[in-house]
DNA sequence: GTTAGCACTCTCCACCATAGAGTGCTAACA
DNA sequence: TGTTAGCACTCTATGGTGGAGAGTGCTAAC
């Protein structure tokens, strides 16, 4: 056998290529085994069934390729489909009838809402046939744009706390003492004009200063007024602070997603033990979110394929994800999750191309 | 056969009742069909099994009990669980010990944040073991508390509106013009003033007279300033009366669910296609939200089984459901979803709890 | 190096037989 | 008249068998 005789670790020659190639973009649509006879019966190979035959075998050799079972076809390994993504995925510019399709979909609500992550999840999830996924764009250092206090009951006090770039963040505050709408208009003012433009660090160094007026005042050097107004300007910035502290912290806000449906009606998930498998894997928000960490200041199209993820719910699925934003000063994630028969290269394109509508949207807006 | 004679249409003896139970009963637990040998064995009834089997016969001719096959146990139909939750369900309050574990529960993150409707999801699902549904509490008619303008760009505006509950609700506006942050922070405090606690209708009712003013001001009978200035106020007032009027419009915000996988467990939807529909079930907020909005204003349990459900999907589901808050103020719903096959005494209870706790909570912060 | 031919392996499906569960009916009983 | 033991019957679930079909790997010829 001199096709067997061949080095199986040494590169791959194209003929080789091509077939793995077949392999790969025939199982993606059919997610049936691909047999020798069917490539050269679906593909211009040049060679006849037997020949092919010797060359899958050493795919697998390689490890590109597998068998359910001696009699079935072939099926990519999570090593071939990154062998794939790497070296054999056709271009991966969207073609622009798609790009088009998108850009209408995006026209629709153009500063209509806030929301737009949730219709990059939406528009993922339809063009890609998978589930899509979306995070908001997330400043990476906040600072403080406007501070409210907003009286809700006597003593139960809102923080309601707009950030630079737009995100906005409320918490509770319980007080010793009732409060009117007019005292806390006056604190919120003061600390506005204090504290605009504050990151976390900066208002947590301030704390001090702040704690140390409320005590001096409840000392009775003041009046009673002036004593709460100091101890409520303390109390507040503390919040304030915690509050920022845990947005900073936070790696993703939220991951929303669409159409986890397609993915469950895939037939590798036919199986319901599988199927529940892969939703656990959906709702593996803290992967995600870790995954949406590492990837956020990349700059580039990740793809994380089967076993390459280290949750087990994860093994089965695909994610294909892209940062949005300014690193710097904020990010966001897009991608698609599906099962590793994904189509790769639309993935990457789709994913690509939303991801620069996105840093349009953030450029336009947060200018 | 003397049982045969009986009116199939007649009120239930006390032991054709008890034995009913004892199906349904043990049938929740075992999700078997149950047979009249079983019966007879676990549950001390004082008659052979062959008189159990008559009256098994009895209790399917009327249409509570069905059978999968000829020689399987009986099982619940719809109609019999429906007769259970009336007539025969034990006391729906719940146990002492468990009423103090969800009270431990709420009491951890008490005032701590905003979220308390996706700890009573929580809560319900780790409880009931079911998938555990809440709505935040929202407004009836909703009234303006506080609003602030903040620029996010040149000509970009983002309007945020404190609603007198707490609520809060952004939206974009862009201008024809740029504005600085003093701009703004005078026209909010105008706004401010002419509009605090007004609703959707009072507003819209304003709206012509702050067009006319943009109006006569654009005719340069008054300077440019002030012409922009009456032009910023209509075009937020206007924006203001529309979130306003969407909020209003929305029968709930959003419905946050948890233990999903609880539900997908259940054995009856071990075939992937029954677990299929119960999934897109879970997420057919529509009809959930059509559902939540029919009780919200009711003030009592409301329990929807299997095929009382209108849509195909959740034929195979029941919703136990409660709404809390105050009717004319603020109300929101909990609940639970799970299979027919559910223990409706205890989902009862336990959501009849969740609800008070969430009365509780809602007038001690709206007081 | 490529190919035709062929034996081999394994799945899939239909078919069958059997064990077991549970019923409905009948006849006897209190 | 209601209850019960006994029994025939029905249907499912399980496991085994056998053939059709798909696809491989190997061999020998080109």
């Amino acid at each position: 056998m001199a096709r067997r005789s061949r080095p199986t670790a040494g590169p791959l020659d194209a003929r080789s290529q091509a077939i793995l190639r077949a392999v790969i973009e025939e199982y993606v649509v059919s997610a049936v085994p691909v047999g020798s006879q069917a490539l050269v019966d679906r593909y211009r190979l040049g060679v006849s069934s037997a020949t092919v035959r010797a060359i899958l075998a050493d795919l697998e050799a390689a490890g590109l390729l597998t068998h359910p079972h001696t009699s079935a076809g072939r099926i990519p390994t999570d090593t071939g489909y990154r062998f794939y993504v790497e070296s054999l995925a056709d271009t991966t510019v969207l073609p622009a009838v798609e790009q088009l399709m998108i850009r209408h979909q995006f026209g629709q609500v153009q500063f209509a809402s806030e929301h737009w992550f949730r219709l990059a999840a939406t528009t993922l999830a339809s063009v890609t046939g998978s589930a899509g996924l979306a995070t908001a764009a997330k400043p990476t250092a906040a600072r403080v744009r406007r501070i409210d206090l907003v009286a809700l009951q006597d003593r139960v006090v809102s923080l309601i706390l707009v950030m630079r770039e737009g995100t906005i963040k409320q918490a509770m505050i319980t007080l010793d003492r009732a409060v009117d709408q007019d005292d806390l208009a006056h604190g919120a003012e003061r600390l506005n004009m204090e504290l605009t433009g504050s990151t976390a660090a900066q208002i947590e160094a301030r704390l001090p200063a702040y704690a140390a007026a409320a005590n001096a005042a409840s000392d009775g050097s003041l009046g009673p007024l002036e004593a709460f107004d100091a101890a409520l300007t303390s109390r507040v910035a503390d919040r304030l602070a915690r509050t920022m502290r845990e947005f900073d912290a936070a790696a993703v806000e939220e991951v929303y997603s669409d159409g986890l449906l397609n993915v469950m009606e895939a037939p590798e998930f036919a199986q319901s033990e599988k199927l529940r498998r892969v939703f656990s894997a959906l709702e593996n928000r803290s992967y995600l979110g870790q995954l949406l960490e590492l990837i956020a200041g990349s700059g580039r199209i990740h793809v994380f394929i089967g076993h390459e993820n280290a949750p087990a719910d994860m093994r089965e699925v695909s994610l294909v994800l892209a940062p949005y934003g300014r690193p710097g000063r904020a990010v966001g994630v897009v991608g698609v999750l599906g099962p590793t028969r994904m189509a790769y290269s639309h993935a990457i394109g789709t994913v690509g191309f939303v991801s620069g509508l996105m840093n349009e949207l953030v450029d336009h807006l947060y200018a």
